[in-house]
DNA sequence: GTCTATAGCCAGATAGAC
DNA sequence: GTCTATCTGGCTATAGAC
């Protein structure tokens, strides 16, 4: 057990505790002394490592959203049909949720408190581009096989679909009067419904 | 000027105030410093009127929530066609927005940090019920003008499609590379963009 | 009802021993 | 690298004069 090894397992520890905490209490209302508590070390630790809650902040923010590149890269610049496309990232969406499930709300509530990450973000090597996705949706359209539909919208569409219901939850669980079994119960009938939704819409 | 009229205006003075301010920065972030300065007042006022932030919160937060009501009456309980229904909804709901653009955001997110809110407003006369817009929708399916489809996941998408591009505006202008008139531009193509999109999914 | 001044607390950050 | 103890500032809330 090496120095560096002791190093580095403290500083995971801290990061693996300031994302629980971080992305359910946002930026304002997290605690460095509950971060240090889940992570069986003290404040100062915090400090020695990050130097400042914003500093930890911004290490648990870019690391949340490094995970919404990928999920979104799988629909843009995968080689397969829009149709396909569609099918797979609704279905595959719920598994990624459940494994994060605090994260899309975290992501947008903390980019509208302060909408310059987004600058940083964007100059991101593997940020997410649109152009394949958009060439692909107005091929289709001038076949003939989809009803004339701008790709941007068809895309707002699809991310709408399928990240709101959990970005609202509570609110619908309040209006729908549903407990979380229902809840879920819902959100798996979803897996095919939201798909089928989509593109009953946009296929001719 | 009687002693009722000026308590009755700072009062009002103040929860004017509170409500831009914990709309845009939440329980946590919101201070009361800037609730003062905002309402022409001073501090102390507000605990005068409102005993404590949380008191003045729990105002400010039901005060908001209540208007969620009636534009969701709209949707639910008038004597229209489900379709026409639709293309109300939609086309008036940016009009809405505009007027508080902070609002669902707001409510999401608080409602999220404590759940146990649901409860309270649940008990409100005037909390929308489902069972006419259900109703509708299972006759349109049964007389084949509509493909089977569940009247709450209908529901569910036309709040999702509707609700999130504005939950999500930051992470859309950056992701869709777009400035706020570019945005603005996209959100108004939706007015009809998006009631023509749920009607060519659930018609036959 | 409205103000100024201040109490009291709590959270982030640091000093310094080990 | 890790800890305890403490500083410092900021925020909610209240006391008390007018």
């Amino acid at each position: 057990m090496d120095k560096t090894k002791t190093s580095h397992d403290t500083e995971e520890q801290i990061l693996e505790a300031a994302k629980e905490v971080f992305q359910q209490k946002g930026m304002d209302g997290a605690r460095m002394q509950e971060i240090a508590n889940k992570a069986g070390i003290n404040k100062a630790m915090l400090h020695y490592y990050y130097r400042s809650k914003q500093l930890l902040f911004e290490a648990v923010f870019s690391s949340a959203f490094a995970l919404l590149g990928p999920q979104l890269n799988k629909i843009l610049n995968s080689d397969v049909p829009v149709e396909e496309k569609i099918r797979n990232f609704t279905h595959n969406y719920i598994s990624f949720i459940s494994k994060h499930p605090y994260l899309p709300n975290f992501i947008i509530q903390e980019l509208n408190r302060n909408p310059k990450f987004i600058e940083k973000i964007q100059k991101n090597r593997d940020f997410p581009t649109l152009d394949k996705f958009k060439a692909q949706v107005a091929l289709e359209v001038k076949s003939g096989v989809f009803r004339p539909i701008d790709g941007e919208q068809l895309l707002i569409n699809i991310i709408s679909l399928n990240v709101f219901p959990f970005l609202a939850s509570s609110l619908l669980k309040g209006f729908l009067k549903v407990d979380d079994k229902g809840f879920n119960q819902l959100m798996e009938e979803r897996k095919t419904e939201v798909a089928d939704f989509i593109i009953n819409s946009i296929k001719k």
